[in-house]
DNA sequence: CCATAATATGAGCGATCACTCACTTTTTGG
DNA sequence: CCAAAAAGTGAGTGATCGCTCATATTATGG
């Protein structure tokens, strides 16, 4: 008669009911990000505004930690989700307006959930197991070498991985600094004049 | 008889007895935030470090946000101090060696105290009195757009606030990135490098 | 229908934190 | 030398935090 621990499983949810709760502990937890930021989601918090118990909490995120791996990653995937398809298309594009597109994109997907975005991207500890949730992508970082290395032909530019690093970098923190941080970058002209800018930057660096 | 409170002060210290400890404190706060982040910096432990009693702490420092404030200024300085006459001379030159040497001397102030930087601009909680610890300084944004404005003549771009922000943006951005987070940018001559293409990158944004 | 598994509950534990205050020790200046 | 100011002390407070677990409720499948 001896009993297994209940507490195990602590993943898996199987029924409909428990996937709801997990959804609201995500959604919960994003919430209040972007509210009040990491500091003021504690996990009775979080399960109190997804109206859970704080038991339920950790039969699903065995730690804060978690809770907030699962928002970043429900994120990425909206990200992705929205930028779908376009990458593809870049590829194929000469050097100038590929990289019109891919900053464009690069706005794009920072407009998915900015407020958030900026949250996890600047006010998350890295630490223990959130030190892997870069702030930055090393996909992008991949793709664009990809890119780099199948238009080398029209490129200037000899040290591809360095090259990759200096645009990708660019965009990121052009894209990002915009749309985050900048009041004056909200209007769609203003952001259409930056895409035009940031392109120029870095095809400039590019092109032979 | 009464007795006007004794925890007044918070702040001055006029004796060189007291000027230690308040050194003490911070130099302690710089320490742990380097070694363990900012988290672990407990104002008991920073205490503790200091090699002082909590109490005297709160003599100085009326919280734990304070003293990291102090932290951050004291950097700040250093930074200043070890970049200081270069900015006057860049003023003069002509936009290539100038943008040569503004990336240099970003690379430099970035290397005064690598890991507190990285502290500092990564871990810090924004919230509260540390919203205004910004992790890119208004300065170097003025001071590159008064370069832009005397030197009109050689640019081709006609918005100048717009091309303070994608230069200042992108030139952080990349020192930042090289310094801070790329193993690879450690030797010499891979910073050489990094500081031509920074510069190759700005100055065909912007030379006629 | 019912045994079992899955799911949900929430009081409360131990740890830690930022911070206080009544008090002692040291320094200063007349 | 001494009174008062400056500096220093650390046990302790109250709040909050992440998290556990014994127990209750609900769903599933034979």
């Amino acid at each position: 008669m001896v009993r297994k621990p209940v507490i195990k499983p602590r993943k898996t949810a199987s029924q409909e009911r428990s996937r709801a709760t997990v959804d609201a502990l995500v959604e919960a937890t994003a919430r209040i990000l972007i509210k009040d930021g990491f500091d003021k989601a504690s996990t009775n918090r979080v399960a109190e505004v997804a109206g859970v118990s704080i038991g339920s909490l950790y039969q699903y995120f065995p730690s804060k930690e978690a809770l907030v791996v699962s928002v970043a990653e429900r994120h990425q995937q909206e990200i992705t989700q929205t930028v779908r398809g376009e990458v593809a298309e870049i590829m194929a594009q000469p050097v100038e307006r590929a990289m019109r597109s891919l900053v464009a994109v690069a706005v794009k997907a920072h407009r998915v959930d900015p407020k958030l975005h900026r949250v996890l991207a600047e006010q998350i500890p890295r630490v223990g197991k959130l030190e892997k949730l870069e702030a930055f992508n090393p996909e992008n970082y991949t793709l664009f070498r990809t890119y780099l290395e199948s238009h080398r032909d029209e490129l200037r530019v000899e040290d591809l991985e360095l090259a990759s690093f200096v645009c990708v970098t660019s965009i990121e923190a052009l894209t990002h600094n915009a749309v985050l941080h900048q009041p004056k970058m909200l209007s769609d002209a203003a952001i259409e004049t930056l895409i035009d800018e940031g392109a120029r930057l870095v095809t400039g660096y590019l092109k032979r």
